[in-house]
DNA sequence: TTGTTATTTCAAAAAAAATTGAAACAGGTG
DNA sequence: CACCTGTTTCAATTTTTTTTGAAATAACAA
């Protein structure tokens, strides 16, 4: 039997054009898979946190932890993720590392 | 020795009323983990493809099953997902569920 | 050279999220 | 009643992400 339906949604799908009709207007996998990666870089609490501090001011990542307080290698971990993502972007200076907000990052910090 | 940092970032630090002073302008904790808590929802691309679908003509759970074309299973799964964070609702017409975007839903979606 | 600071990397463990398939359930129909 | 259909729930498993602590690296100072 050819999987029955509600008449009313039967009737607003078939003006759309039927189910392929529909379908044809959602984006396409790769550009729903970008937005995915993108929440998902986002879909941390402290990551959120690194990158409205960082946008508020560049810093070397001992003020960020200082900041944040949380161990060296989980800050660094989560920084990596934020860099990789294109929302942040560190710097050799001197002895530091400065991470600063990309101009990507400021459009998703806040 | 008390934390040495770049001399640069210092002074800038020194102006935005120090550490505290940055500190102080980030969103709280619980603003923090609401919008980590929205992005992980978006962070899954099966969702998201729900989402856009569902926005664009609401449906039963069947017909989203055959454009998505995942298990039962998996797609309530999914569909509850989004349903908790009050980004679609279903609704129970006679024999079926259903499923539209909210209003907030709306806003997320594409 | 030895030591020290700033930061990352790595492997192991822990925690969280997603998938699977079977079972349950609710509302109809024969 | 026994049986579909549409959908959810549940427990077990798999996969992914996060956390941990130790070790590595790089640059510089004593």
């Amino acid at each position: 039997m050819l999987l029955e339906v509600p008449e009313p949604i039967r009737k607003q799908v078939e003006k759309k054009g039927g189910m392929k009709g529909i379908i044809l207007t959602l984006p396409d996998k790769s550009s729903i898979e970008n937005e995915a990666l993108m929440h998902k870089v986002l879909s941390n609490p402290l990551r959120i946190r690194i990158l409205n501090l960082v946008s508020k001011q560049s810093l070397c990542v001992c003020l960020i932890k200082q900041a944040i307080d949380i161990s060296d290698s989980k800050l660094s971990y989560h920084l990596s993720i934020l860099e990789e993502a294109g929302l942040i972007v560190g710097t050799k200076k001197q002895n530091w590392i400065i991470y600063e907000v990309t101009h990507f990052g400021k459009e998703h910090a806040l």
